[in-house]
RNA sequence: GAGAGCAUAGCUCAGCUGGUUAGAGUGCUUGCUCGACAUGCAAGAGGUCGCUGGUUCGAGUCCAGCUGUUCUCACCA
């Protein structure tokens, strides 16, 4: 074993330098023919429009530790990468790149824009997956897809035609959600409501032949050339005798009918609403309940059209102005009042998104969402945390057809041939020879393209193979096992993937979604381009590495719950990656002290039988013990950052400040303590001559003795491998070697001969007096220097117990025992009372009595109300009938310890007065 | 309008199925360079757990209401 090991840890020396090993040797790769249990992981596929930010970080260092745990515990473990094609969100960026250069899509033509659609997608992809290897996935890179590769496409075509054989896949005219800036349809959940600002327009609208009208409000007067009707409650009393009756539309002087319809609010403005089928969703539902049809009235560019008089040609947001003037003019506008509203908006380009009556695609939802509902009420799929499940049903108990239909050229094509001749619609996986009615050879493919969700809603079994339900993959891998994913995509993704996994592969896609939230900025914003807030994960690092990163992510993450991410965690986290590099550094120091040619052998930590270990190696062992069930335990639950702090508590304030303090004692003491108490069998071992132990009996101690913390080294690098992966690996190859794979050596399991209950409460006593000793100089301001005399009396502790442990509280606390205050001379000390022991510190200068005096009856007065607390709890015998009796036991023992310790509080205070 | 989350130390957050007069990180105060680590060590101060009721032997934890805050869904013309 060499000491290669710089003084600080520094990641960027060895971060990129393991992953490519772990590339080259194959660690990520699934095997498919194995028969170990497989556990997989569709990775949601980062958009290619972009880089990876926070988001990404936080859900790939999720997946990444469920994964390397998983793949420990001895699970085939597959986790599958890729990225997603983005439909309109890449569409935009490459238009936008157009119109940089001057240019438009129509411009450059389809074959070009999708020539440059191609090379946009490579290189982001590059991107991506570089970034995706600094953080250290390890996903199998060798099934890295595509949400527009070959298989993918196979998925979509076949899902596609099954829906439509199926008849749940229609083409009709509808209203549909339209952004005029991207030029296409989109779907109810990609609006966004935003509150505006906006005015309300009150109009007169003349009865037909008459100077009598009705007021009627809106908020857009640019619709009202689509006015087919104008509606009142049927039971509203001041129209009534309106109903059935004929008004003129204003401006256009066109009649139409006043009808009754319930939809309308009576109490809500004037209780008369005009009716614009093409132009507002429940105008539209109107419509068809009164048989009036919807007339368009705006283009594709959102210009107006020849329904509006002289108006055509007019852009909608102008027109509304102009058209409220006009009215104005004409003295038909009787009032404007501002109002605020919501407004939908695009949610990838924000522009306003107004209903657009067109030709478009869509799936029925009823009868794909009763198995979805069905699968997540029998916890085939399984929400955690639970609460997401109720927004997964309330959103799919009121879901609407989806509108699959995008006006795009990036994208999925729509299989859909029309026939020139008969229009029957051929829906096929290629362009059919001829209509499979007609028999006519002209047919047109349709022109537009697929919702980008309606590809990744096949991911977690088009990655396996599927269509192909006998490709080896999707045999051994699906379903998938688990889904981790942000709650802002549950209805875009998650539910979507459960009804169509079930509608294709009969089967959930996967067996539990792991919701987590967003990464917000340090004062909890989300963060963004607008305000500049976001932080560059490739960034931090380059400058802090990226185990201290994910562990920063690890650790903030809580059960669906947005997280504040601040530099100051990430520093945290750095420095306890500092601190593990060199608790590890110290241990390799001594053992190439001790034997440079020492390898560690874990059989031998009961090398000189278990009743010989040493009382810190028990307390230790113990507690590795816990850890490890703790840890296991967390992260099966999810529980992540609870299994990140408990590392992070374990390896800093029990490994470091204690055990490795306790080591160094022990390594001065030779590894044997000097008043360690020997059995008999020792004996043989003992020179009675030197007074020392033999240099044999030595040597096994000694080797006993860094098996031990070796052992624990070895623990805790596994455990915190998760979270923490490169710097576990870089000590690991150091320990080891450069060819262990610390991946490959398993999840450690709790070892029932470590069962020291008893000692580890013991010892937790001797730190207690330790800290007490600590504690006593800091608050008299005794240097550091200074060896305090004491005197030092236990009932808990037997003198021989103390005996043996004297070396660490001598050591630890700074301190020389003189012996018990019952043999010694305690007038003049100063006198520190715990539970486990009464110490008595011997000082030169005089006690200051009332000092001492005041300090004791505070101290007697916190114990005088925790002894309070338990009287009254134990004298109640409600409590001691009905608490569980390790509750009643506990509070027993509690109440003896602190009337004991009372009772030497007492004593004391009555000798100072 | 409907629903959900959150409210605990100056700041960021833990606290699992109610059970030791509330914990961590960070910040703050004090003292420390004794060879793992100043990216460090030791000690300390800081909280009537948003408010009001209720259930219970016992509530930060469960229930109801209220206040504040964030979010999701629906959208009334």
């Amino acid at each position: 074993m060499q000491i290669d090991f710089n003084k600080k840890y520094n990641p960027s020396e060895f971060e990129d330098v393991i992953y490519n090993m772990w590339l080259s040797n194959n660690c990520f790769k699934a095997n498919v023919k194995t028969s170990k249990m497989p556990y997989t992981i569709a990775m949601p596929p980062p958009n290619v429009t972009g880089k990876l930010h926070m988001g990404h970080a936080l859900d790939e260092t999720l997946q990444d530790i469920i994964i390397r745990f998983k793949k420990m515990q001895g699970f085939e473990t597959l986790w599958v990468p890729g990225v997603d094609h983005a439909a309109i969100a890449t569409e935009a960026k490459l238009v936008e790149q157009l119109r940089v250069e001057g240019l438009t899509k129509e411009e450059v033509g389809k074959e070009e824009f999708l020539k440059r659609a191609f090379k946009w997608k490579d290189e982001y992809e590059g991107n991506i997956v570089n970034q995706l290897r600094k953080l250290g996935v390890s996903c199998d890179w060798s099934r890295k897809r595509f949400t527009m590769d070959e298989g993918c496409k196979e998925a979509v075509l076949e899902y596609f035609i099954r829906l439509y054989k199926d008849g749940l896949i229609y083409r009709g005219e509808r209203l549909i959600n339209w952004c005029y800036t991207c030029k296409t349809s989109i779907s109810d959940i990609e609006v966004d409501f935003k509150e505006k600002d906006g005015c309300f327009y009150y109009i007169k609208y003349k009865l037909e032949g008459s100077q009598d009208f009705l007021q009627v409000a809106t908020t857009r007067p640019e619709t009202l050339f689509g006015d087919v009707a104008v509606a009142v409650h049927p039971e509203d009393e001041r129209y009534r005798s309106y109903i059935g009756k004929f008004l003129v539309v204003p401006i256009l002087n066109r009649k139409i009918p006043i009808i009754a319809d319930s939809y309308v609010d009576r109490d809500f403005g004037s209780g008369v609403v005009k009716i614009t089928p093409g132009h507002d969703f429940n105008d539209f539902e109107v419509g068809l309940r009164h048989n009036l049809k919807p007339i368009k009235l705006f283009d594709e560019d959102g210009n107006l059209n020849e329904f509006c008089g002289k108006f055509k040609g007019m852009p909608r947001a102008k027109a509304r102005k102009e058209v409220a003037n006009e009215l104005e003019n004409v003295g038909l506008l009787i009032k404007s009042v501002p109002i605020k509203h919501n407004v939908g908006h695009c949610y990838r380009c924000g522009a306003v998104v107004e209903p657009f009556l067109s030709l478009q695609w869509f799936v029925k939802m009823e009868a794909l969402k009763e198995p979805a509902l069905e699968a997540a009420k029998a916890g085939q799929v399984e929400f955690v945390p639970k609460r997401f499940e109720k927004i997964y049903f309330n959103w799919m108990e009121n879901v609407k057809d989806w509108c699959i239909s995008r006006q795009l050229w990036w994208g999925h094509g729509i299989p859909a041939y029309y026939c020139s001749n008969c229009g029957h619609i051929n829906v096929a996986k290629s362009m059919p020879s001829c209509c499979e009615k007609c028999s006519c050879k002209e047919l047109t493919k349709d022109e537009d393209t697929l919702d980008t969700w309606f590809s990744a809603a096949l991911w977690p079994f088009a990655i396996l193979g599927w269509p192909n339900e006998n490709n080896e993959y999707y045999k051994k891998f699906y379903p998938t096992t688990t889904l981790v994913t942000g709650y802002d995509i549950i209805f875009f993704w998650v539910s979507r993937m459960i009804f169509s996994g079930l509608y294709n592969t009969k089967n959930v896609p996967f067996k539990k979604v792991f919701i987590h939230g967003l990464v917000r900025d340090e004062q909890g914003r989300k963060m963004s381009k607008s305000l500049g807030n976001g932080v560059d994960p490739l960034d931090i690092i380059k400058r802090y590495g990226a185990d201290a990163l994910r562990f920063t992510l690890a650790s903030g993450v809580n059960a669906g719950n947005d997280m504040r991410y601040s530099e100051k965690k990430v520093l945290a986290s750095r420095n306890f990656a500092n601190k593990l590099y060199n608790a590890a550094r110290f241990i390799f120091m001594q053992v190439n002290e001790f034997d440079g040619n020492f390898s560690p052998d874990f059989s031998k930590i009961l090398l000189l039988n278990k009743e010989k270990l040493y009382i810190e190696d028990r307390w230790i062992l113990y507690k590795l013990n816990e850890l490890i069930k703790e840890v296991s335990r967390n992260i099966e639950c999810f529980d992540i950052s609870v299994a990140a702090d408990k590392l992070y508590d374990f390896i800093w304030n029990v490994f470091c400040d204690w055990y490795i303090e306790l080591f160094k004692i022990k390594k001065v003491n030779n590894f044997i303590a000097k008043n360690y108490l020997c059995g008999a069998d020792e004996d043989r071992y003992f020179n009675a001559e030197n007074g020392c132990f033999n240099s044999e009996y030595v040597k096994m101690r000694a080797q006993q003795s860094f098996n031990i913390i070796f052992y624990a080294l070895d623990v805790v690098l596994k455990i915190l491998h998760p979270f923490m992966p490169f710097i576990t690996q870089e000590i690991y190859f150091k320990l080891y070697g450069s060819n262990r794979f610390i991946l490959n050596y398993g999840w450690p399991a709790p070892n029932d001969e470590f069962n020291f209950e008893a000692e580890y409460r013991l010892f937790e006593g001797v730190i207690k007096i330790v800290k007490a000793v600590r504690n006593f100089r800091a608050q008299n301001n005794i240097q550091n220097k200074l060896n305090l005399n004491i005197y030092l009396t236990s009932d808990v502790f037997n003198s021989g117990f103390i005996n043996s442990c004297r070396h660490f509280i001598e050591k630890l606390g700074g301190c020389h025992i003189l012996g018990s205050s019952l043999d010694g001379d305690v007038s003049g000390c100063k006198r520190v009372i715990t539970d486990v022991a009464v110490i008595d510190v011997v000082l030169d200068n005089v006690v200051n009595k009332d000092e001492e005096i005041k300090k004791l009856q505070n101290q007697k007065q916190y114990l005088l109300g925790e002894i309070k607390i338990f009287r009254q709890k134990l004298s109640n015998t409600n409590f001691k009938n009905k608490a569980p009796k390790a509750v009643v036991e506990a509070a027993v023992r509690k109440l003896e310890s602190k009337e004991a310790e009372l009772k030497t509080v007492e004593a004391s205070l009555k000798s100072l007065l």
